[in-house]
DNA sequence: TATAATACTTACTTCAAAGTGTGTATTCCT
DNA sequence: AGGAATACACACTTTGAAGTAAGTATTATA
């Protein structure tokens, strides 16, 4: 039996891997093949990367295509509930713009490459 | 120079950490002593509670008022700061929350303590 | 013939967060 | 004199997420 204290756990465990709201957010623009978010994403390794889909996948996030071509041909997509996710992401994106901001003007040596 | 992708990294740092939203839930009902702390959360050890106590001080998350007594008597606030922070925690939480809910009705065994 | 491209898998290593267990200073209480 | 209570510190171990590096299957193309 799993147990939570707070529903922020499950969130974590859904969103929190290093990666994650990156993907989501890349995905929200479009489908993409799992090369496009290599290229797009150039300091994650190939295993982590298609690891983060696959639990992606599994909590119902994000979908998988599979073109059944050779060479393999594979896309992602944010399902509908997946979009639920990311409004939450944006949230959360938003206060650590808003603190990262704020340490910033307080000398801290930080950068966010986010636009 | 520490780089973000994106705001949620910040956030995730901040209040990712195991415990930390249970404990600023615990504190938003007013403040608190160490050893209230300890007995609301029966399974956190006292070396990670002042860990992320400490933690989020330093994030400005919290506050802590030393009465310089013997034996020792400490108690943990939640800042104006902080109180923002809650605010992204609540969302954090009802998305979580939901989720569980969803996962539940599809048969998953996992139980969400919190009332 | 052999090299490239694609979407992986597998084995192994690294590292930081979390957990475990013990020790400390001081004062009150019995 | 001995024990409890409080808020820690310190040393060590465990765990899991992430990172590294190599290998696989299949087809097209030079």
């Amino acid at each position: 039996m799993k147990q939570y204290n707070l529903g922020i756990e499950a969130t974590l465990e859904i969103l929190g891997g290093k990666w994650k709201a990156l993907i989501v957010c890349l995905l929200m623009s479009g489908k993409k093949r799992t090369s496009e978010l290599e290229r797009l994403i150039p300091d994650i390794s190939q295993k982590v990367l298609i690891q983060q889909l696959r639990e992606l996948e599994r909590d119902g996030i994000v979908g998988r295509i599979n073109y059944h071509q050779m060479p393999p041909k594979v896309e992602y997509y944010v399902t509908e509930y997946g979009i639920t996710a990311n409004k939450i992401i944006d949230i959360m994106c938003s206060w650590g713009r808003e603190n990262i901001r704020l340490r910033k003007s307080q000398g801290e040596d930080i950068e966010l490459l986010e636009k």
